[in-house]
RNA sequence: CGGGGCAUAGCACAGCCUGGUAGUGCGCUCGCUUUGGGAGCGAGAGGUCGCAAGUUCGAAUCUUGCUGCCCCGACCA
């Protein structure tokens, strides 16, 4: 992408409104712009960002076998009556009536949707396990919006439903999306720690949410430093017992979320027990029979009776992510992308555009950066050098390749890398060489 | 939902106290000079001062109401 051709609205200076980090990174950069409270538009590069974020999300959700659907944004009220939380639920659900005075309602969460869809077609076990989930958008219409979109409105979210024939099965269902939340995560080049966690309004006995460690995190948390050391879960398909042991060693180690720490009363050694700030990312839950049985969501058991489906309901916030990363990753001169997520791997500085030499070694190499599929954002624009190095660090792509006419006389090009500030002077070729795979 | 604050050009702000029809920096346009970490000079464009009522000869400025946004707290992917 050339910059001349691209929109990407930066801003030199801090937006009054934005407090924390994030939020001021992505409206510097043009990410994204406020609508109203909490509902934000996204702007071509913070678009890019999302689909990437939604994209690991999606494959990691295909590898553990859940199911790909997309359910609407809007829906009846009487489903949610059927499961008594239409009443539940308070102010937060934004209700909507239509044009014939039907109660419908921006949904803030779908158990209620995906169990109808569930309990229209599945009739037996035989069907079992499922694991339906989709990217959708949700709105929530918190009191308090704040921090951009890490707590909008409006949010876009992953959520998955399992549905299994019993607790055993419902078990071997949360186990799977809880090692590929560890996954999803470990591809951000984040370390996510999941915490017990309280089970809320939606209610249930498993639950644990994922948090990752930022210093201007929302909420203290308390672990076992060892924790941070564990590997990440290979890609492979595990058996029931190896999801297990993998799920016990990550919650062998002590972690707890403020409100769940008792200082007097910890289990572990003073010197074991980091306490850090962290953002939640992720929430994982099994609910049982909470809403298959309102909604009747049963099947035929081996045994020929009827038996109400074990549930279980698995989030990420997908828009959060992409201001929690920035939480994590950035530093006083702006955003630095971890590279599965970077709007594009590479921002290529044109020093001097119009210069003849500055450009032909430009395009050629645009060009083969392009061609050997690597994303790239080619600064061709007449601003200054200083404008453009400002520019590309705010914006925080993994790699910079600047050229210059200082650099072309010596025939090299100069390649940074964002996250540790090294540069070296390298050929044309061996830059291509570095960037490339 | 309790408490507080703010609203003036695309962005950040001054002007308001003590009423007289709007200004600074950045950004934008044009020209010249500059050119390897957010340049300099010159010339421009851009504002129903959030909205509505009131007071006044006259309101960005004083009064009232409304709306929007932000911050602290209680609550959440």
């Amino acid at each position: 992408m050339r910059l001349s051709r691209y929109f990407m609205p930066t801003l030199k200076e801090d937006p009054k409104e934005a407090q924390i980090a994030s939020h001021r990174l992505m409206l510097r950069s043009g990410m994204i712009q406020q609508s109203s409270a909490g509902i934000y538009s996204w702007l071509p590069l913070g678009h890019r960002v999302l689909k990437k974020i939604e994209q690991i999300v999606r494959e990691e959700q295909d590898k553990a076998g859940a199911i790909e659907i997309l359910m609407p944004t809007i829906q009846s009220a009487d489903l949610w009556r059927e499961s008594n939380r239409y009443d539940d639920y308070g102010k937060e659900m934004l209700r909507i009536e239509d044009r014939h005075g039907r109660d419908m309602l921006y949904g803030p969460t779908n158990e209620e949707l995906v169990t109808d869809i569930f309990r229209s077609h599945v009739k037996s076990y035989k069907d079992l396990p499922l694991n339906l989930y989709h990217i959708q958008w949700k709105f929530r219409d918190e009191v308090r919006p704040r921090f951009g979109v890490m707590r909008g409105r409006e949010f876009l979210m992953k959520d998955a439903y399992s549905f299994d024939l019993d607790y055993e099965g419902a078990k071997i269902a949360y186990n799977r999306m809880f090692v590929a939340y560890l996954k999803t995560y470990a591809r951000m080049g984040l370390k996510a720690i999941p915490l017990r966690a309280d089970t809320g309004p939606i209610g249930g006995d498993l639950s644990h949410e994922f948090i990752i460690l930022a210093d201007t995190g929302e909420s203290e948390v308390f672990y076992h430093k060892d924790i941070l050391s564990l590997e990440t879960p290979e890609d492979k398909d595990y058996s029931a017992d190896e999801l297990q042991a993998i799920v016990d060693k990550w919650t062998g180690y002590y972690a707890a979320a403020d409100e769940m720490h008792d200082p007097d009363n910890c289990p572990i050694a003073k010197e074991d027990l980091v306490s850090r700030r962290g953002i939640e990312v992720g929430h994982i839950f099994h609910f049982g029979q909470k809403y298959s049985e309102p909604f009747g969501a049963s099947v035929a058991g081996p045994d020929g009776k009827e038996t109400l489906v074990s549930m279980g309901s698995y989030g990420i916030g997908v828009s959060r992510l992409a201001g929690g990363i920035i939480e994590a990753c950035h530093d006083e001169n702006g955003i630095i992308w971890p590279e599965a997520v970077a709007p594009f791997k590479v921002g290529l500085i044109n020093l001097k555009s119009g210069d003849d030499a500055c450009d032909a070694a430009c395009e050629d190499f645009y060009g083969k950066l392009q061609n050997a599929g690597v994303e790239v954002l080619y600064d061709d624009t007449r601003e200054r050098a200083g404008g453009k190095f400002a520019t590309m660090d705010l914006i925080g792509l993994p790699w910079q390749v600047t050229v210059g006419p200082r650099g072309l006389k010596n025939g090299v090009f100069e390649v940074k890398n964002r996250a540790s500030g090294e540069k070296e002077e390298l050929s044309a070729e061996a830059a291509l060489q570095k960037l490339v795979g």
